[in-house]
Parts: C-alpha cells; structure tokens; sequence
DNA sequence: TAAATAGTGTCTGTTAGACACTATTTT
DNA sequence: AAAATAGTGTCTAACAGACACTATTTA
C-alpha cells in the first residue's frame, strides 16, 4: 500500500505546438475560457485521464485541439514542471510535450477553449493585452530578432517558461536529427527545408551549401524524381524524409547575426 | 476549481545516479525493503514531499542515498514515467533525474532500502537472482560489449527502461557538454577525463588527439599550474572544469568498435 | 532576351584521425 | 638506460563557408 502521507497530485498534459507559417516561427495557444487566467492566453492541454497513459493523452489533446493525425509531423515529451505556485488551486503536475508540425488549416477550438490561434513566438501576447490586435493569423513582421522568446509575457500559469523550453528544444533537435522535415508537407522542396531551418534558427543560409549538405548527408531525404512547377525559376526537385534518426555530421548552427 | 472527474496520482522522483568507478559504468541501485517487489533492486527515489519542488525532491534523495552535496556533480530531469501499468499499487508518475558523480565513498542504505550498491551497468542483476555474487562492489569484467544495458533485468517496477534511457542521455551529452567532468574529482588530468569518455561510450580514444582537442576547446578545462606524482611517467597537469555549457565543437563519439 | 530560382564545381581554412617524435618522471 | 606516461608537431582526408558558374524555367 502507498504511505498515506503521500498527496497526490492531478496530472496533466500541455503542448507546445511549433508550426511555421508566413516566414514565420508559430505556437498555437488556445484563450481559456475558464478560471483560473480566465481569457489569458495558454498553451493546449488538459488533463490525463485515468486509463491513458502520458504519450495516448498528448495524442489525444493534439488531435483535439488541431485535427493533427498521430502520423503527421512530430511529438516528443519535453519536460515536466510542478513548482507548487504554478496553479492557484494547488500543486498540479504537467507534463508537456513538443510537436512539429507542418502549416495547417486554422486550428479548431477546443473544448474548453473559447479560441485559439497561431502566434509568432517572437510575438507573444503580454499580459494586460487582449491579442486580438492581430486578427486571426500572424502579423507578419516580427519585432524581435527572430530568435528570443519574449520575457514578460501574459501567459497562464507558467506556460511562457515552458513555450521557451520548448523552442530551444526545438532549435537545438534540429542541429542533430532530421526532425526540421516534419515542419514541411509529405514532399518538399530543399529551398522549404533552408526556410524552415532559417526561420526557426533566425539566421541566413548559404542556399547552395544548404543544398550540398542536406542532399550529401545519408538518409536525411529521398528524392521522388518529380519536380515542382514554379513561377519564374528551374522547377525544384521533391523530396520526402529519409529514415534517418540522427545526422552525421550534425548541421552547423550559425553564430547569430549582428543587425 | 479542478473538473471532479480527475484522479490524483502519486508523484515521485528516481534517480539514475551514474558513476565511473574500476574502469566500469556504475549505477547505484538501492534493494527494496518494503512491497512491491520487496527483495529486488531499484533506483533510489521516493515521493515527492507536499512542500517541495521536483528539483528539491531530486536533491534531497541524492543528499539521503548517497551524501552528495548539491553543487558536487551534476543533476538534471531526465523524463516522466507514468504508464497505468509501472506500479501494482495503481498510477504512480516518476520523474525521473540524472546524476552524474565521481567515485564516491560506498554509499548510504536509505530510509527505505534494505541495502545499497553500486552495480557496472552492463552487469545489472537478472530477474531472480539475489544480486549478492559480487559482494559489496562492482565485480571488475564485464560480459558485455560496454556499451549495452541490459534488456531483461530483474529491476523494480519499469527501472530497467529509466536506466537505459538515462545512460544513453549520458552518452549523449557527454558530446556536446562539457558535463563529463562531472565524474571527475575537482581537479583530475587529461588521461582521467580521457578514461571517463571511453568508459562511458565503450570506445578507445587516441591519448594524443584526445588531449589537443580538450585542451583546445574554449571553456572545457582550466590549467591550474599543478602536476600528478605519478610512478613510471612524465607528471600530468591538473586542471579544472572552466566555464563553458556547451562545447563547440563538440566531441566526436566514434562508431562502436567491433570486437 | 532578362529575371529568377535550382543545382554543381572549386578554392580555402578548420578540424579529426593517424602517428612520428620529444619531454619528464620512476625503477 | 629502460619503461612508462605526458604532451607537441605533421601529414592527410573530410568538411564548412565563400562564391563563380551552369541549368531550367517564366515573363
């Protein structure tokens, strides 16, 4: 039997959703609907349920809150946090999660979410803020320097230190594994696999040593042998993931650009 | 208020505490003393406290299995276990933690634990045997090819699949972080650093590519002006850990050797 | 034709691996 | 001196960054 001084704690599952859209790094927040941080901005998620186990209950909210099939893209456990001051109602555990995901159809609301929407991660509402400012979708300028993830910002319970936890996992993951591919569609272009990774890094890439390097590095992509019809340049050969778990040698993430 | 239909889980902290000692990958597990799996071997952990964070959680279970000060080594989360199955008691979620620590003392038998020891990774005892064999102490060869651990153990609860997952967190990071020294005593030579890696990856490396790499890397090693004693060979230098988190470049694991 | 994007080749500097050689100790 | 370990230098191959150049499309 368990000591019977033990407090159990309610578990939970929260997700940091990365997609890149408009040139731009995006997470999906869903506005909560109720309390507490009642219309504050948070990342999706909710509770595990008592006969699922952790990954089933990070597909599941996944599919809930984007219609993401569990075969698109990528989701990883990220880390869990459980500081006693992060729910006002008392200690709540949460696991979250990363997905990757490739730019999707507007997000669907979820259930107990009066909305949600992609946000530029360089872009995150503050608090005080409604977010509404920019409609639905991203702004396209970004006011920082594509790389920090804003400090102060208006998120639930400790969701901005998890969104940034998340990112840097993100950008450093794909230094070393192919994973930056989940961000592109079932086949792809090496000029959308150069954006994503100059989107999500916030640097510049050399476009033909890019090209040397992903196309010489094994397994990383499988060429099709079809080619995309373009508007004003030579049609781009198409590529799908190759199989892959890990790069040898890893990509060279650029020191920061001054500008 | 928390939706009624949550269940509350137990949440506890184990520890991977690794160490390299007898030129073998040491991992300490503690025998259980109380039920389930009263008799067999696990890592040490416990429950999380009503007033403290997982953070102090992981360091207070160091601090009680094995005397090791908070600033000694290095501790970080590892990932969180929660499957429905882990524990006959019901849902129980581990999260886990990774402690890297030079050779230390024989440790402390815990609150809990009938005994403790340390145990060469690639040796861990099998379901049913009782574990004594090798008396107090890592027996010196190991069966395995040194990088392996091993699949069908007679561990606790799922601490066979936290063990694997921690040492290959181990191996890993040890590329790319300078976290190595955190088998090392506070001042240790080139050739002790040098021991560390091939031990932990199960590799040779070459004594002289290895030293002008780690001492050419900025922020890895402090000089600190002293020398070894040895018996039979030139005085080594002593150095400390410097500064740096992360290695750049980072080292090169080579591929396993096939023996 | 020009403009635009895709892709190849070439040069150079850095670094990893192999290994000859020197340096400093104990026996 | 011999043995042992520490540390440096040198050569070569691989690879990253810079960038000239060719290839294939649309307007």
């Amino acid at each position: 039997m368990l000591p019977a001084e033990i407090v159990p704690v309610p578990l939970a599952v929260d997700l940091v959703v990365l997609t890149v859209r408009d040139d731009t790094l995006c997470v999906l927040l869903v506005r909560r609907g109720i309390e507490p941080f009642a219309g504050r901005w948070a990342l999706p998620g909710g509770f595990v349920r008592p006969d699922e186990d952790l990954d089933a209950a990070a597909v599941r909210e996944l599919r809930e809150e984007t219609g993401l099939a569990r075969s698109t893209g990528h989701l990883e456990q990220l880390a869990t946090y459980a500081d006693l001051d992060r729910d006002p109602r008392g200690r709540v555990a949460t696991v979250a999660y990363l997905a990757l995901a490739p730019d999707l159809p507007v997000p669907v609301a979820g259930t107990d979410a009066a909305a949600s929407r992609w946000w530029a991660v360089t872009d995150i509402p503050r608090a005080g803020s409604d977010g509404d400012s920019g409609a639905n979708g991203t702004d396209g300028g970004t006011g920082g320097d594509g790389r920090a993830v804003g400090g102060m910002t208006g998120l639930a319970f400790d969701h901005a230190r998890i969104l940034a936890d998340g990112v840097e996992r993100a950008r450093s993951k794909i230094e070393y594994s192919p994973v930056a591919t989940a961000f592109c569609p079932p086949e792809f272009t090496v000029a959308q696999l150069r954006r994503i990774y100059e989107i999500v890094w916030g640097t510049r890439l050399d476009p033909r040593n890019f090209h040397r390097k992903v196309t010489r590095t094994a397994g990383f992509l499988v060429p099709t042998g079809r080619t995309t019809t373009r508007d004003g340049g030579r049609p781009a050969e198409l590529f799908t993931r190759g199989d892959a778990r890990l790069l040898h040698p890893a990509m060279l993430r650029p020191e920061p650009e001054d500008r």
